[in-house]
Order: structure tokens, then C-alpha cells, then sequence
DNA sequence: TTTATTTATGCAACATTATTGCATCTGTGA
DNA sequence: TCACAGATGCAATAATGTTGCATAAATAAA
């Protein structure tokens, strides 16, 4: 990932370029899983809690990235591939969790399915699967 | 609710009969939705809140209750309808927040739909569907 | 029923995760 | 270059949950 396009996005998004965000965001674009909090403050030493929480805060409400909630407690925070907004954050896609490696994965290809409810309106689902991964199952 | 059969219930996990462990199945079996630890805490103020905790954690050990996980990282907790024991917990239904009223509600009759993954193991599957509940819908 | 054993409870302390206030620093537009 | 909105770091605080330990209560044994 070059430089560039860190700052590109960066502006798309109407943030100001700061070392954290550029860092912060690298990090998520060279993963290819969710990270967790607790990842980017593992790798990211140089940068207080607090900045690190508004980062992904400031990156959510800009639609950059989605939070992903998980049974443990521990939410982890994936790209929006897809064209989210600060209007709008949707987000229709499957997340698979790991019982192996605990990695979190967005399934883009995967949607959740529709569930109907007789009397209720039914408006958003959040679909997370766990079990082996594609790496931990081979 | 009768009392007899909150005493057999817990006596049926081989749990001792306690005021706070009956005082808690009740408020469980008279309540038509999920519980937040929250819920209990306002409720039942005469207990200390390490107790509550251990309570549903027993509760879970022992197949009576399952933690539903929630988005904003406040868990709540229901009854196991079908039965559970304490070395297999298994459900498969879905759960509905209601964006107005905020409760949450396990849905029996609604299974979760199988997700196939190419390369993935797919184990255990959580969907949690928003939107607006039976009585907030009309 | 009485006693012994096991388990539950309450309190205090601690742990973890996240947020808020505020002074200072920095990025950006003028 | 300057002014200013916004970002950062630090300390304090909040919210949620856990652990250790002395005491109290429930159940088993006598
Ligand atoms: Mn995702
Ligand atoms: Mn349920
Ligand atoms: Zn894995
Ligand atoms: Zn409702």
C-alpha cells in the first residue's frame, strides 16, 4: 500500500492527515482479517489509547471502517469494502470468527440471509459464524 | 410462577435453593424477553452485584439460562427453552432487539440459516436481527 | 435434631475496557 | 506566515466484570 492512497482516502473522507491515521489505516489495509483494539495498540506503541480509540471512532463515523461485535466482548473493526457513508453504514455481509487462529474475516461474497417475522419489522442483521478458517482448516 | 417449581427447577441443575437464585428464575420466567445483568441489578437491589453475576454464571453452567451477545457489548441473558445441559449448550434460534422498546427476544421458531463457506469449517452460527417488535410495531 | 461439610454470599480490592476534560500541539486554509 | 479548528497526550473517571477471603447459609452425615 502506497502513501498515496493512505492520503487520498484519508481526504475522500474529510480527515485530516495525521501520522495515526496513516498508520492506523495501513495497518488495516495490509491485514486481511478484522483487527481488534487490541491489535493496532500491540503494534502501535507510540500512540496513547485514547488516540487510537478516537481513530477508529473518527474512521467509523466517516464510513471507513465497521465495527463488528463478538460474543466476547472484544468488537473488532473491519474495512467497509463496500461504499459506506457518515449517513450510512450497511452492511449485509457475513463475518466468520476463527475458533483456531481467532481471527475475524468480513465475507463480502457471503450475505445474511432475510429472516421474516410475522408482526415485527425487520430491519437490521448481523450474522457471525465461527469455526475453522480457510488457513487453520488445511 | 409458582415456588415449587422454581425449587425443582434449581434442585433439577443440582443447584442449592437460594432467595437469590429463586428470586432471579423468577424474574426470568415471568419475563416474556432476554434480561440484561442490568435489569436484575435495578431489580433486585438487596443483592450484591458479585452475586448476581455468579448467579447467572451458574445459571449458564447448568443449561438454564444462555448469553445472548449484543452489539453494544451489553449482554443479556435467556432462558434455555429447549434443554440444555451443562456439557452442551446448542441454540440455533434467533434473537430480535426491538430498536424502540430496547428488549431482546429469543425466537424459537426462527432457526438460524445454515451458512456453507468454501474451505471453511463451519461451526456454531449467532444472528441477531433489529428492527421493531411485535408490540412497538403496532 | 444436632453436627459437620460444602457451598453461597458480601465486601473490598483489583482488572479491563472505554470515555471525558483540558492543556498543548499540529494540520490546513486564508 | 498566521490564525484557528481539530488532533493528541495525559490524567482522571466511568462502566463492567473478576478474585480473594471471611462469614453465613444450605445440605449431608451422624
Ligand atoms: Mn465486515
Ligand atoms: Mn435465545
Ligand atoms: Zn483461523
Ligand atoms: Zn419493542
Amino acid at each position: 500500500m502506497e502513501i498515496k492512497s493512505l492520503i487520498n482516502t484519508l481526504k475522500d473522507h474529510s480527515l485530516r492527515i495525521t501520522d495515526c491515521r496513516k498508520d492506523v489505516l495501513e495497518k488495516f489495509l495490509n491485514a486481511n482479517h478484522a483487527l481488534s483494539f487490541k491489535n493496532l495498540e500491540e503494534d502501535l506503541v507510540n500512540y496513547d489509547r485514547v488516540t487510537l480509540y478516537r481513530t477508529l471512532h473518527s474512521f467509523i463515523d466517516k464510513g471507513i471502517l465497521h465495527r463488528i461485535p463478538d460474543d466476547s466482548g472484544f468488537a473488532s473493526y473491519g474495512i467497509c469494502h463496500d461504499t459506506c457513508t457518515p449517513q450510512s453504514h450497511s452492511h449485509d455481509h457475513v463475518h466468520f470468527k476463527c475458533d483456531d487462529c481467532g481471527n475475524i474475516e468480513c465475507l463480502p461474497s457471503h450475505h445474511v440471509p432475510k429472516i421474516e417475522i410475522p408482526g415485527y419489522l425487520v430491519g437490521e442483521a448481523n450474522l457471525i459464524v465461527s469455526g475453522l478458517c480457510n488457513s487453520c482448516n488445511h
